[in-house]
DNA sequence: TACAAATCGATATTTTTATATCGATAAAAA
DNA sequence: TTTTTATCGATATAAAAATATCGATTTGTA
């Protein structure tokens, strides 16, 4: 178990959290793949397939435990564990996610935010203090940060993140519509915004044709 | 040109544009598939691919004209044409959505936000009137709106989705943790922050056992 | 105890996506 | 005019992800 995690899985991981969650394991003790499936709108090999990972694994006939499930679960996407993360770019998107608590529940902490503004600078903006980007060297190991969270326009974002990585930090969350280069070892989430949009957009005017 | 674009190439479209227009096309005038993958960090191959699908094509030897090409990316791409959004749920990440308001560059507006809790309903928030969810059938027709932005908890998103595609609703950006029934004909956009974070978290922990 | 039903896990197949290869062509240089 | 070079587009291959198939195993029941 736990050996090269696909992203697609590792995607899903989180419903299965959530899904396990909200079901009373007191009542349902056992549960098997194709009820999850069922449940969240996915193929039961798949979800069998994405549990053997992660999980001792399930027995025929009964399915998995749910208890054991959920606890394997939750070890392995270490929501236990608090990470600490420094948001780059104090922009409209960074100030949301700033202002944003529910990062808590998975176990983020900001740490510290900082951007290149004059006028924001040394500010605390939703109860965070604002530094500026010359200060990332010097903060990020202080504050064992290890994400950071770039939420700087598409072309002030690879030399942020060469300024996040040689501070030492070990993951990317990138919120800029660039794919970053970064050396080996160091993990970059794309979560690109544009891109979600964008299909929508597609799909909207695509249909709107049709009609 | 034009017939089913993958959600892979989708995504990488807002990229191209937003590189486009972060150089001076007076200066330049021809950019090459080659020149575009490598700086936002693509496979050539890739990126002709994609660009073949949406665009004129280019000419050997000289490549694209980035005039055109932007144009038909932004054509492509719809952010020119306005549309209108409804969040329902005005929890945290609500909220935050609610704020950013960078979302008008991409042609999307927020025209209405619903929640179930009589503390937020009838209360201004970011300069937004909440709603009760019960008017849904009400006012999204009314408000002309095609996108529904769904921000509930896990348990509660497949009954919104319903609401939604029952007030003609025709495109979904889903934040909660769940795969969406809908259906056919409507697209389901899934921005899952969970799984991002779990993609993230789960980096640390494994380079932190590795060291 | 024997049999039927449910469900898992392993292996195989299909589909999707990314990458490589290569001939064709347009522009510039000889 | 011929040759060279950059670059595209088409076709082919490889890699990754999703889905199907099927034998094996456990539990409950006759």
């Amino acid at each position: 178990m736990n050996q090269s995690v696909s992203k697609a899985t590792l995607g899903r991981l989180p419903m299965y959290l959530s899904y396990l969650k909200s079901i009373p394991t007191k009542e349902v003790t056992n549960i098997s793949a194709a009820s999850i499936a069922e449940a969240l709108n996915l193929h039961p090999v798949q979800v069998r397939k994405d549990l053997a990972l992660i999980s001792e694994g399930g027995k025929p006939k009964t399915g998995y435990v749910a208890e054991n499930l959920l606890r394997d679960l939750e070890k392995f996407l270490g929501y236990n564990n608090v990470n600490c993360a420094v948001i780059v770019g104090v922009g409209h998107l960074g100030q949301a996610l700033m202002s944003y608590e529910g990062f808590s529940q998975y176990g983020l902490k900001i740490v510290a935010t900082f951007d290149v503004k004059d006028t924001l600078i040394d500010k605390e903006i939703h109860g965070k203090k604002v530094f500026s980007i010359d200060k990332i060297p010097y903060l990020c190991p202080r504050l064992c940060a290890n994400i950071g969270i770039i939420t700087v326009p598409a072309e002030a974002a690879q030399s942020v993140c060469d300024k996040l990585v040689e501070a030492g930090i070990r993951a990317i969350w990138n919120f800029a519509p660039v794919i970053l280069n970064v050396p080996e070892g160091i993990l970059v989430q794309n979560e690109n915004m544009a891109a979600s949009l964008a299909v929508l957009s597609n799909h909207l005017s695509e249909t709107m044709n049709k009609s």
